[in-house]
DNA sequence: TATGAATGAGTGTTCATTCAT
DNA sequence: AATGAATGAACACTCATTCAT
């Protein structure tokens, strides 16, 4: 019989992970410390520690809670898009400002992580993963495009998604940092232009 | 003798510039210790703080001297080249296999950096200036291309070299964290491909 | 329903001590944990706060109650032996073999309480007290054997208790950490030659 | 070229080793802090792990280098003694009063690592191998004894050593903890009164 | 100029104890 | 009475930086 309930325990959780998420994406992952995500979720160093074994594994599990179920929320969110070509159109959009709109700070943890991804085997396999299960479905959307005659018959589906993610993230990652040329939109249609430009010639 | 004392002291503040950077891309700059600066390059710890005022500053330079240089390299390397396509497949090679090859720590310290400049605003701001840089050579050969009939007379010479170095510094990161579906050669085919599917269409 | 109540709380306050013993022993009373008291004996560890104020009144009751009442067990199971000669073999075989067979682990948790002496008063005068029983105790035998003429009459049998009880527990404090020359059969053999030789020296 | 001479670092050490004794002597090696160390010796809590890698080392070290080193010590007292008896003698009179005049902190050191050395193995074999070398040499004493026909022949070196060991270490145990019955001369009187009685009973 | 010993503030983590439920 | 979540002070250990030699 637990004496709080087990929606408060996983509210308590959360609060954790947003604090912690907040802290790494202001300061980095290393330069944050236990007592910054004390202070910012309310709750005191030993709680945090009933929550979770150690600093690493915050950061693990924000890795595969957070950025790890992109793809699924990226799955949800296009399918009910019409072709594959639209459905295409759907996913550049959700890289570019509807991902930053509707989750903001993913971009950053995003970053925050690809720096202690080179250490740290586990965040670097989470972070695989991510990229893995978004280049597989992104793919699939291409090889039906191919299949119904739409794209050209030469495309090499997963190619052009993992080319596809690495230019998401690569956008994210200098606009996280505020460089100046990377303008959303514009890239975005750029994007666009050069996908359809490859895959519906004719057009 | 200041002539051979001169050219002491740069080559001592070289090799600590060496030292940091494989350390920083082993251990990330947070983790990686003055210490272990010293160990590699052999002076001692009060000798470094001869060279640089402090840990920030190692890192700094590095960003300024080995990133920030990469745009006067990337020009050189390629205007040999030919007409503005064959400049722009020599960069996308470069971006690809041949900057690994001839440099092949600079995609880590990128990563390394990376993490850092969003805490650091002049770490930020080596990398922007790099970046910038990067863009404006790209940006000056597509629109080379287009001023003479090359490639289609619409593009827009800025969005596309910025998308392009998105891609490469985004291909760099999750090559360099060993992500199994990310494969050089395929993606500068790729990326190729839709280069030239999207600026010389006729072709 | 008093009474009940009553025996429940006892079981409890028992198997709270039993745990704590068995944890002490373990890892000695300093590196003990409550939650490792708390997860041996099922009892939560608010639960062990109403049976006991503190750690260290657990501690303190496993020297009065456990190692406290080793004098009057002694007495108990000695007194129906023969002659002071008797009664005095008896003594060190269960200093030796039979103490540690029917309660192996009361010499563990001396050498644990040992350490803590030194710095807790009340634990020392808990061993103290152990200490000055049993030498009264065995002193008794011999004071009888003198008075029947069975033992040498100069023998001065405080002194002897004394040096019989020290060495008894330096016996175990050696086993304890299982010195290889530390053999109990032995040992108990030469101190039985060596008592013998100097309080019956005509035999 | 050590800027510091490599007497000045043993100084050092060994400052630390006697501010680590003392401490651990006063409060037990777990309550003990590095702090109360640094205090106490004027080093800053940082030298003090210039000179040894971690708590615990500081522990073994006292073991290894002061308790070990009991038995050299032993042997040099008490090689200058006359026959094996006087030796015997000689022995005995070091484990009781001579040895707490000249080193009167060794026993409570003793007793501090005792504790320890139930959990840890190698605080635990230092401790052993200083009780084999003191039984090894008293044993040898015991055996020139024997085979000089001055002790009766069939004596057991080994056996008669190691109790006699147990005894020293039980008295030193009880003497530190204040135990009031434990009168240093009158137990140093019965030992051997008790050994002679045994080794020499024509006498 | 170079060395590396010394400093000491700062960090992750533990755990005795409390108290709301 | 019992639970176990929460507290927060305490501790071992690290490391950027300084400075006597």
């Amino acid at each position: 019989m637990p004496r709080v309930s087990a929606e408060h325990k996983e509210q308590r959780r959360q609060a954790i992970l947003d604090a912690a998420m907040a802290v790494f994406i202001g300061k980095g992952y290393q330069l944050a410390t236990i007592d910054d995500i004390s202070n910012r979720c309310g709750l005191s160093v030993g709680a945090i520690y009933r929550y979770f074994h150690n600093k690493g594994e915050i950061m693990l599990t924000l890795v595969e809670e957070r950025l790890g179920r992109t793809p699924e929320l990226f799955a949800r969110l296009t399918e009910t898009a019409g072709d594959p070509w639209e459905q295409l159109v759907h996913c550049v959009g959700l890289f570019t400002s509807a991902l930053r709109v509707r989750h903001p700070v993913t971009g950053r943890l995003l970053l925050a992580t690809l720096g202690e991804a080179v250490q740290d085997g586990e965040v670097r396999r989470g972070l695989q993963g991510r990229f893995g299960a978004l280049v597989s479905y992104i793919s699939s959307i291409i090889r039906d495009g191919v299949a119904q005659g739409l794209f050209r018959a030469d495309a090499d589906p997963a190619a052009l998604a993992t080319l596809l993610l690495c230019t998401a993230d690569g956008v994210a990652v200098y606009w996280v940092i505020d460089t100046p040329e990377v303008d959303l939109r514009t890239l975005r249609t750029a994007t666009l232009a050069m996908l359809r430009a490859y895959l519906m010639p004719k057009e």
